[in-house]
DNA sequence: CAACCAATGTACGAACTAGTACGTTAGCTA
DNA sequence: TAGCTAACGTACTAGTTCGTACATTGGTTG
């Protein structure tokens, strides 16, 4: 998520719109992230950029706007990242497996992206709500279940009946909590469930978990 | 969570600490769920009591430490709720999906106990830690969940290699995530977790994962 | 019933914070 | 190279927000 860095050579040019921008959206992301929406600061997220706050509103238009930017370039990461799954010349279940696998790195990779999700839920949504690309933005992911879930339960492998989005939330469920839950959870029952060596061990419960969920003798119904 | 509510009967006693105090609470618990902890407004909660900002510092000290209080209450509710359950007398299996489905159902009736946990996940637990009476607080579920574990492993009906805080981690996910991200799920995807008419499915499907998990034959390891 | 203190109310202040009015400059273009 | 505009900086303000100093009263107890 950091798309800038340049060192400021001196004596370069000192005007640069985009990089400007990109730099406001980085450090507004990190800040976004760190406090809420309402605990982040204007002036701080000024302060930590090489421009000034006159440059936010210039460029966003407000503290809400910024947000919604924010939010949207977030999205845009998962997406992409969503766009390079790989998983079709598998046969379901490995497909699937690695599907959830690719999921739960993603998450552990993107603590900051799972905070600016629990932030926008608890504003019900808002922005996403009024933001045109991310109303229409849809999911590459979704496309690779569907597929695979056809194909596992077509050919009988698959028999729980779910479609892509459940079992997508499913899916996502265990890796978001871990990631967003980290500190409660570990406050109140005293294990860290994004410890290192326990790593290998939640990866394949999630995995374990999906397989046997959707391969589970069923009685009939 | 609404625990005072007296129609203010007038002529009655004006003066009533603990009433007062728990009519604070009640409030607060509304506002610091509605906005997160930043977003909340100390005079809000104030004006929708029948008492004054002033009490809110005489019985709390601070906006910090009401929204420890406000944790205080939530979770005790929480651990309460688990107290009443009593799934000794089925079999692990049975056991289990009861389990999870009260689990489910707890979670889907105290929204604003998720919203509060998910805003103090945001900043990191830093109340619980603080708290000497959150980090002591343990969890009866736990103790259920022991059991049944164990009483299935023996039997070997239950395959599966977690333990009793794995297991409550991933029926938590599910049901956590239902909740806490309805919102940005259901701008996204166009489907509403909390929909009525989809909640039998939602409650079997998670009742149907953990079974499954726990019960999947498993290639010796 | 006097005295005392818990409980409550009023009014205010100091600090913060989003946002803006106004002025300046770099660098492109005619 | 003159001029124009996008890009940028400074300084300020209006409104908010947590917190408190000070005054008051109800009820309980010796």
């Amino acid at each position: 998520m950091t798309s800038v860095e340049e060192p400021a050579r001196p004596g370069e040019r000192i005007r640069d719109a985009a990089r400007t921008r990109a730099e406001i959206l980085d450090v507004a992301t990190q800040e976004f992230a760190r406090a809420g929406y309402d605990g982040a600061r204007v002036d701080e997220i000024a302060a930590r950029t090489r421009t000034t706050k006159r440059m936010i509103y210039y460029y966003f238009g407000g503290k809400e706007q910024l947000f919604t930017a924010v939010l949207e370039r977030a999205y845009g990461v998962i997406r992409e990242a969503e766009q390079q799954l790989d998983v079709d010349h598998l046969d379901p279940v490995a497909a699937i497996r690695r599907l959830a696998e690719l999921t739960f790195d993603h998450h552990e990779q993107h603590p900051d992206f799972i905070r600016l999700v629990s932030i926008e839920n608890i504003h019900e949504a808002h922005h996403i709500a009024g933001s045109e690309m991310l109303g229409t933005i849809g999911s590459p992911a979704l496309d690779v279940i569907r597929r695979i879930l056809a194909s596992g339960q077509e050919s009988g492998l698959f028999t729980a009946d779910v479609d892509a989005v459940d079992l997508h939330a499913m899916i996502s469920s265990f890796c978001f909590f871990r990631v967003a839950n980290r500190h409660t959870f570990g406050a109140l029952f005293g294990r860290d469930l994004l410890d290192g060596a326990q790593r290998a061990h939640y990866r394949a419960m999630l995995g374990d978990m999906v397989i046997a969920y959707l391969t589970a003798e069923r009685s009939a119904d």
